[in-house]
Parts: C-alpha cells; structure tokens; sequence
DNA sequence: GCATTAACCACAG
DNA sequence: CTGTGGTTAATGC
C-alpha cells in the first residue's frame, strides 16, 4: 500500500480532472494505491464492497460464476473504473475482478465518490460517458457472442487482444485455453482446435500463448461473417 | 436422410 | 494446462 497524491497523478480519468484542488485532496485523502500481481483476485463476487476502484495500469478480467460455469464478462485495460455498477447498485459484489497482468489501483471510498457526483456536475458527466461506452459495447459483445459462430468469436477475441489491448500484431495471450473458452463462451478443446485451424490456414503464427497475425484481413473477415 | 457444427469424454504429453 | 481423436446431439439443407 502506498499513499497516492491525486493531484500530481499522471494519469487521472477524465472524470477527476476537472475535480478542483480542493477536491482533489479529498479524494487523495480518501484513496489507497495497491498493486496486484497476475492472478491476484481484486474483488470477489458475493462479498461486501464499498469501494470503487480506479485501474491505473495493468489488465483486469471481470468475470461472473454462472449456474454452470465461469464466464468472464469482459477484460479491461487501464485507465478504466471497475465495480461502480456493483457498488452502486448493491452491498454485495454481483462479479469478480481479477488481474491477468500486473495491476496497479486506487481504492476510492465510494462516500466520496458520491459527493462528487453530487457536487460536480462535470464529474458526473464524465463517469456517466463511460457507463454509457460500457453499456453499449457489452451490448454489442451480447449480440456477438449470441450470433456468431465458433470462429468468428475466436477471431473477433483475437483482433480484441490485437488491437484493443496491445495495439500490435504479436502479443502474449493473458489467459490460458479454458479461460479464452470462458470469455467467448466455448470449451477449452474447441477453442484448442480452432488456434491450431488458424495456425494451419497461415492466419495467425502460434507459440503456446504467443500469437502473431500474419493475415488480418482474413481475420477480420471472420469475424464479421460470423 | 446426410452433412456440419460444436460439445463432451478420454487419454497422452 | 494443452493438444488430439473419437463420439454424439442438434441443426440446417
């Protein structure tokens, strides 16, 4: 744990910089930096939560246990909130929040957060913005994950890491086979047998978790015929 | 009917 | 945990 000053932070949300002096020293009075490390759990589902967390770097997982199984919702990259639909809208956490990489937060008290909705009209556009940008991709990722096929949710879950999170050709895949299974709803073989289809078809270069795409066109085409 | 898709199972590395 | 092969149920043509 360390202490955060808020005002000399590099990076703040788009929300907190338009806080005033003022207001930002209370929220440096009323947040905790942590770092995680990969794997480590950030919060649970089913416990008790009054926080709202604020990811300053790293990657998170947020993921939900099913009737069935794990499925994760979605995978985020700082900078981005995590927990204020769950923290605002019930005592109890409705998902958990997991790092995938090395992750560094900030705890924010979630009484304070509020004030500054209350009080800073600016603030409460700027978090309402990204509520609304959340919404609508995980709507889309609803539709998608719905309608498309095997392997257009494969290449749409590889154009995702590839451009969305580290804007590059050649990345290291965050999450073992069965987690990958998890995110696009598949099993651990099927999503085995279609990395080893793209590897053969020249798609993409594969090296356990390391992937290269060698033709993104075809990719993309994937994707969007589903 | 017949072909295709994708899950489930089993087993090996 | 990962890769593969066989089996099987559901769905489309």
């Amino acid at each position: 744990m360390e202490e955060i000053l808020c005002k000399d932070c590099g990076i703040k949300s788009s929300a907190v910089k338009v806080l005033s002096p003022l207001e930002l020293e209370r929220l440096g009075n009323n947040c905790v930096g942590v770092n995680f490390r990969k794997g480590d759990v950030i919060f649970k589902q089913g416990a008790f939560s009054s926080n709202i967390i604020y990811v300053r770097s790293g990657l998170v997982k947020i993921h939900m246990t099913g009737p069935v199984e794990e499925q994760i919702i979605k995978i985020t990259k700082a900078p981005s909130y995590l927990g204020i639909p769950t923290t605002f809208g019930e005592k109890i956490n409705q998902y958990s929040a997991t790092a995938i990489e090395n992750t560094t937060v900030c705890f924010i008290d979630i009484d304070v957060f509020k004030e500054f909705i209350f009080m800073n009209g600016r603030f409460a556009y700027e978090i309402v913005i990204e509520l609304c940008r959340n919404e609508l991709n995980s709507f889309q990722k609803c539709v998608d994950r719905t309608q498309k096929h095997i392997h257009g949710r494969a290449a749409d879950a590889l154009l995702f890491f590839s451009d969305g999170i580290y804007e590059n050709d050649e990345f290291i895949l965050p999450l073992s086979r069965l987690e990958l299974g998890h995110f696009i709803n598949t099993s651990r073989e099927s999503i085995c047998r279609i990395l080893s289809d793209f590897s053969k078809a020249g798609i993409i270069h594969l090296s356990g978790k390391k992937i290269k795409i060698l033709n993104r066109d075809l990719l993309k085409t994937i994707s969007k015929n589903g």
